[in-house]
DNA sequence: TTGTAAGCGTTATCAT
DNA sequence: ATGATAACGCTTACAA
């Protein structure tokens, strides 16, 4: 502890705790006496200690979805490197869509007084939220909130991805090759799920002669998309937009048991851009989040926050369009081909 | 603050703290008013206050290379589970196979006074990290120590990957399937890397007629796997056991442009049975190590560590040979196939 | 430039 | 059954 240092360099408590702060008006002497105390001593900070005096902890708290998930691993990823280059701590917990988990997870961050707190895909109700802790301190990342939907977002402290112009890119992007009869599959009805779905249905009923059917995976069907693929084989759609790219690669594994080829029978498109959509034969098209980014983002709104005393305006994530192979043009040219050009919002980027 | 809850229930500091933490000798009365109090003013108690007192932290510390990449990202899955089961909040790091992040992130842990810190695949030498921590409070999971080659493992507080059972399981079963001429492809030489070579080599030495031809896919080599797909074209091995899953769903799909086909003109075999091996065509054989178990034990180790007061012994942990479809039997059976079985240590998996 | 002392929010040890 | 008080290790006015 600091009492020793001090004792061993010969000065005060107060002198040591300057002196390895580097506080200015310490003594070249003072404080390379002070160093050497410390090193010999192999003195470390108690961070408790400290921040129950300084009212700031340097810690942040992350509440995932499912570590194990890709999408969340490269968030997570994104915000513990900017969190640690900002020299901030981070507490990572899991909610698994689980309210009860989720406010567990708070519970703790706010027992450990986080300096800020990203919850990425959660299910507690934002303003129950806002209740136990500050708006300063609190961003929410994709969140699953219905009011996103039926209110649009707050204006402040949400980082939302463009699900809106990702569909709406895909979907365009399908028609300009020539599709028209279509099919969505969302996976459970998130709010996210939802959103999406919404923009499909929106942007085709907007093109003549263009249909959608929408199916769900379900939570039960996630796990076993054979039933979804096996309906789609007797449905015979053009292209299948899905939820995300874990439901379509799976899909398209699915597939291979049906008379659907993919993609020379049926377009593909899913939406997340994660690593294995880049890999995997055929190459997937899909609607690249950047997610790692999107960590990085949290971490700087909560600094910022913390810093300035105001949180953040709410931002929304661009997203592109990355065409892969389940995307060919359509072989039959149905002459409405053309300048649809890809949505507002989102970019387009050929190759993976 | 507590004493805010004690003012309000018209009782002492010290009552309001037994009875928040269901002291025996605390009337039902208090107990009930205390806690009135403590939800009506949403009160919250401060952990660094706690912990500066009990000297127990309730925080266990996990240092990963990678939260993005699968392996790591299970293994935080399990550890996190396991750890919020047990009431820890878990301080989450990577170190990205740097020193100097892995010893900030260590600091950190320490300066945190986690309760129990685990070093997943880090780099930095077990010595130098019990001069800072009590062998008591760590635990290194399958660390790129070279010293495990040479020396064997420690007898205590270390989590390893059974290796060397794993890799000859699979070259086993590729000998009971009429395969001889083998490669093995290396990813940078790390400990991991460099035990999994010994062992092909050791075990296809010990069988007539066979041979290994080993390269290194490095760590450039990683990011380009076509270069090491081309040599393989060239030399035409029979079989590739592949240093893990990535590497040889990367190569597989390298392989695509050259003249050989997976399977039918070479096999392959990946090794931690990642999600993905499971869901690739054609599916990959691997060895699939217990990621999540990993996680889930590491916090077991330093739990019972803190408790007991003695580090648990090294554990090895066991591995299982799934089989894709990656690896088919050999066409032109050259009569010396048979009952090689499959090596101690390693169970054999039909199907994902 | 350095030292003194108070206090951060809890809990544990004594008393009562 | 409950209360007063010290202590945990550090920071920071305020003095000197």
């Amino acid at each position: 502890m600091l009492a020793d240092v001090a004792r061993a360099a010969g000065i005060s408590e107060s002198t040591a705790s300057r002196a390895l702060k580097d506080d200015p008006r310490i003594g070249e002497t003072t404080r390379a006496a002070v160093r050497a105390a410390a090193a010999s001593l192999g003195y470390v900070p108690n961070a408790a200690a400290r921040s129950l005096r300084a009212k700031r902890t340097q810690i942040l708290g992350l509440l995932l979805d499912d570590l194990a998930d890709p999408v969340h691993g490269q968030l997570a990823a994104g915000f513990e490197e900017a969190a640690a280059a900002q020299g901030y701590a981070v507490f990572m917990m899991t909610g698994l869509h689980d309210p009860e988990r989720e406010n567990r997870a708070l519970r703790t961050f706010l027992e450990h007084r986080a300096d800020g707190i990203a919850l990425a895909s959660c299910v507690i109700d934002p303003s129950d939220v806002y209740e136990q802790v500050s708006r300063l301190r609190v961003v929410f990342v994709q969140p699953d909130y219905p009011g996103l939907i039926d209110d649009g977002a707050p204006s402040h402290g949400f980082l939302l991805i463009d699900d809106a112009a990702g569909v709406s890119a895909a979907v365009r992007h399908l028609v300009d090759l020539g599709y028209r009869r279509m099919a969505y599959v969302g996976a459970g009805g998130t709010t996210s799920d939802r959103m999406r779905r919404a923009t499909a249905t929106a942007v085709i009923g907007a093109v003549s002669g263009a249909s959608l059917r929408v199916y769900d995976a379900g939570l039960a069907g996630w796990r076993d998309p054979s039933m979804v693929a096996n309906a789609l084989a007797a449905d015979r759609p053009e292209a299948v937009i899905c939820y995300d790219d874990k439901l379509a690669l799976a899909l398209i594994d699915a597939l291979r048991l049906t008379s659907l080829d993919v993609p020379n029978d049926v377009a593909v498109v899913g939406f997340d851009g994660i690593v294995q959509a880049g890999r995997s034969r055929p190459r997937l098209t899909t609607v690249a989040v950047p997610s790692v980014e999107l960590g990085r983002r949290a971490v700087g709104m909560l600094v910022a926050a913390a810093r300035d005393g105001t949180m953040a305006p709410t931002e929304v994530m661009p997203v592109r369009l990355v065409l892969g192979e389940t995307t060919p043009s359509r072989s039959v040219d149905d002459g409405t081909d053309g300048a649809t050009g890809v949505a507002a919002g989102a970019t387009l980027v050929h190759g993976a």
